[in-house]
DNA sequence: CCAATACTTAAGTGGATGCTTAAGTATCAT
DNA sequence: ATGATACTTAAGCATCCACTTAAGTATTGG
């Protein structure tokens, strides 16, 4: 039930496009805050407010080094979010195949008028 | 950049544990708004509002008959979802790799001591 | 020392979210 | 026709969200 909590962090994290952005950013390798915050508009303290909400879920890790806070992509956090989309896609089209095959069967008996 | 805002609705959709657990459900196959609401304890107009948030991203999509409405997950929204994770991931850990490669080669360079 | 740099904290605001109860509407069964 | 069933709409409410500005703190370069 803690990995519930989880996703519940992770979704909310990736449901924003400011963070998203960041993610983007992070994941061509670190950046500190203000590398992290020049393409956007907006203040300084919002994206610290995203920062934490990345850091929150797990997805950016970020240390400080003298007065520069460097942060990265943990992508461990990001493929149990994957996991969880794959399993219930995988789910729902092994049952829509089912159904296919028994469509199939179903008509191959009617084959015989 | 459409694309953007469907993400945004899609990762809020999945953010939220008793919608997750209602795409869950229909990940199993369609079922009614009643079905749904059965194992949640909250009231039906909640789950009504759930399922608003869960078409509006696409990942379900449902159809009246008489006075039983059927849901069912449109796998297709999941994907992308799935993908944008699944992007981002994967560059971060080439990134990783060639840091690993590159790493490797400084080392054996060193190594005629 | 002192000013610039790089965050960081705090407080406030408008709007979205998730829930409730109460009161509908549209079928279906008798 | 009437009651039960299956939603659906509306209104209200406490909380959360993303953002702002203002005022910090801690490093670093001159």
């Amino acid at each position: 039930m803690q990995a519930a909590i989880a996703l519940d962090r992770t979704f909310h994290a990736l449901s924003d496009p400011t963070r998203r952005a960041m993610v983007q950013r992070l994941s061509r390798g670190p950046a500190s805050v203000s590398e992290l915050a020049k393409p956007l508009a907006i203040s300084l303290p919002a994206v610290m407010q995203h920062l934490h909400v990345l850091e929150a879920s797990g997805i950016v890790r970020s240390a400080k080094v003298g007065r520069v806070r460097t942060c990265h992509v943990e992508p461990k956090v990001l493929s149990q979010a994957e996991r969880w989309i794959a399993e219930r896609r995988d789910q729902w089209e092994r049952k829509l195949d089912r159904l296919a095959d028994y469509l199939d069967a179903t008509a191959s008996e009617n084959d015989n008028t």
